[in-house]
DNA sequence: CAGGCGTGGAC
DNA sequence: TGTCCAAGCCT
């Protein structure tokens, strides 16, 4: 249960974190709006994506899709290639889905409590709190990596915080300390006390502004986790098939990774791996390690269903993974590419 | 509810 | 090179 010792000034605790952020908080685009909009588009970006990331993304998206009729007025294929390179290709849909809700339902107007965002795609309980309290200065309790580190550091608290034990602990503590009063700063605060002072690897606990609140013997220890799927190796082949100034492409489907997307058509027969490759790539995807090679294949190839040639000049358009998309730019098929246009 | 879902940077 | 991880959500 939460620590409720004496010596755990609540009030206290909020005031100096609420304090410092506004001394040193740092200022980003993101912070400067309480567009709901604006909010829901930065924190579905963030997520599992690290701000140097997002900072080199967001305005520019913010320009092109300023209000959810914006994104809710192009296609899906215009939506996913405006995300490329952002991975995780569903928060993009996610987020098309509730432009064009708040469009045709909600007459434009964003949902303003918990249960109406709940019910939207892609916003879970991190999400609808981040906008609850950053869009609306609600005090509603946030608990996302950050959040995770600084609380069960100030508890000492050693419990997996990936555990259901843990989250159903961190959630309850956070629901209390939020500060109800200032509830956008605090949960600011908070996030940002975790990357900066109270960070992964050597916390810097003598300049943390929280420091006389925190009861960790072994800060660098915590939090806990639970341990990773191991990663597995994977190998496949795909080809590269260029005719009449056009490039054989094939469109993920429905339900399959990377959906709506276009990639390299695949092909693992013995006569694709026999022909030498143009392009060796390695990559990470969730818990693999892909090794994949990219074959210059002449002779038409027998076309599948979702395949087909697309003009070389249109390629640019297309939503494409950033292996595919590399690999397209890379020097080795670059060269030929060129030779044909 | 454990596993799937991307990517790039830090070390 | 390999390993870890980030403003999580969905099924």
């Amino acid at each position: 249960m939460p620590d409720t010792s004496p010596i755990f000034d609540i009030q206290a605790f909020r005031n100096a974190l609420v304090e410092w952020f506004r001394r040193e908080g740092k200022d980003y685009p993101w912070r400067r709006t309480e567009d709901p909009w604006h909010i829901l588009v930065s924190e579905l970006m963030l997520q599992q994506t690290t701000i140097p990331t997002v900072l080199g993304r967001y305005e520019l998206w913010m320009r092109r899709f300023p209000t959810p009729h914006h994104l809710a007025a192009v296609d899906e294929q215009t939506a996913l290639r405006s995300w490329e390179g952002l991975g995780y290709y569903r928060r993009v849909r996610s987020l098309q889905a509730i432009a064009r809700e708040i469009v045709t339902s909600f007459g434009g107007t964003f949902p303003s409590d918990k249960e109406g965002l709940k019910k939207l795609p892609g916003i879970g309980p991190y999400t609808s709190g981040a906008l609850l309290s950053f869009a609306f200065n609600k005090p509603a309790p946030i608990v996302d990596a950050n959040v995770a580190r600084v609380l069960s550091r100030i508890d000492n608290y050693s419990t997996a915080v990936d555990s259901t034990e843990g989250l159903k602990y961190l959630w309850a503590r956070a629901e209390e300390l939020v500060d109800p009063d200032h509830a956008r700063e605090f949960n600011s605060a908070i996030m940002e006390l975790g990357q900066t002072y109270c960070r992964i690897s050597a916390p810097d606990c003598l300049l943390c502004p929280v420091r006389s609140f925190c009861t960790a013997e072994r800060p660098e220890t915590l939090p806990v986790k639970n341990p990773k799927p191991e990663i597995t190796r994977a190998e496949h082949h795909d080809i590269l098939y260029i005719r009449n100034k056009s490039i054989l492409l094939s469109k993920c489907q429905e339900g399959e990774r990377h959906a709506g997307m276009y990639r390299f058509p695949q092909r693992d027969d013995d006569h694709t791996l026999s022909l030498p490759h143009l392009l060796k790539q390695t990559y990470n995807v969730t818990r693999y390690r892909v090794t994949r090679y990219i074959h210059h294949v002449t002779d038409a190839p027998a076309l599948r269903p979702e395949e087909e040639l697309i003009p070389l000049e249109k390629v640019h358009e297309l939503p494409m993974a950033s292996p595919d998309r590399k690999a397209l730019n890379s020097a080795a098929l670059g060269k030929l590419l060129d030779k044909i246009k």
